[in-house]
DNA sequence: GTGTAAAGTTAAGTTCGCTTAATAAAAAAG
DNA sequence: CTTTTTTATTAAGCGAACTTAACTTTACAC
């Protein structure tokens, strides 16, 4: 990669870069302390959403009800979610962390953003407002991008 | 997320946002083509890596040598890897990706970045500028944080 | 109220990705 | 030239993550 990459290409290696990295330490973490990264990603949407039911979550994880119904099962069983009753409709199941569970996911979060926390201290103040300011343009640009998907 | 973000929480909700972004466009083609996760990051050490031994890819791979021979030969069965034998060394077998394979990885890496290009389209010329030198200097950054590192 | 739709569970069975253990063949070491 | 190490394969078996199909319970429509 010279100095005159264009900016297609340093946004692709960037992306590819970081998200190379980020899966490898995640999935490290994760599997070292027993879980599966499907699992991980059902645990994600809910910290994410904060509460669901099991067909948000089958919709997101994109399998079936019955698939989404026996993965929370299995981590209800290991006490990293918890399940109750939507009050104004019974038929719902109201999915959350446990504490236990919150905890794994943020520790997994840390793990996950350690090298991302170093590299700022690699950086002179100066560049540092100069990354600052890009970054925010290009969540801005981003999120207009993206509006209505997801 | 307000104006006043730290450096710190930008790049963490940028390099978060990418990776779900990237790893579910993913995730979604290649499954739409019949293949799992697991082939292909396999497929995309091999791309990356040009050629490369079984055990070099059980290596980087974090699994048995068993476990890398036996879905290397499923990927030679469907016609994406093919085996040689290392002209130097009989007991090593060269893997390279066939044309099939190279072509499965390459629309797949074309699918990967659709929205990357798409986003810099979204930003005007002074705004490219400005965040492709802040890319650079990230990618330099990254590549003194990670020396002797992979 | 009765019928239909929605949300979830349970059961049975499949496939995949992995492991350990045994084996073969080539290279390196002595 | 024999022994050891490296590289890869094969077999047997396990658990996880799915699927489809049958079933229960609650909500909603009319």
């Amino acid at each position: 990669m010279s100095d005159v990459s264009s900016l297609n290409d340093l946004l692709r290696t960037w992306v590819e870069i970081t998200t190379h990295r980020t899966m490898r330490d995640q999935a490290r973490y994760v599997r070292s302390l027993g879980f599966s990264m499907p699992q991980f990603f059902l645990l994600m949407q809910v910290y994410y959403r904060k509460q669901c039911g099991i067909s948000d979550l089958s919709e997101h994880m994109e399998v079936t009800l019955a698939a989404a119904s026996q993965m929370v099962e299995k981590l209800v069983q290991a006490g990293l979610l918890q399940r109750a009753e939507h009050p104004a409709d019974r038929r719902i199941k109201q999915v959350t962390l446990s504490p236990k569970g919150r905890e794994l996911i943020e520790k997994s979060l840390a793990e996950r953003f350690r090298w991302v926390d170093n590299l700022v201290g690699c950086l002179s103040p100066q560049e540092q407002d100069d990354v600052r300011s890009a970054l925010a343009t290009l969540l801005q640009a981003f999120q207009r991008e993206t509006e209505g998907d997801r």
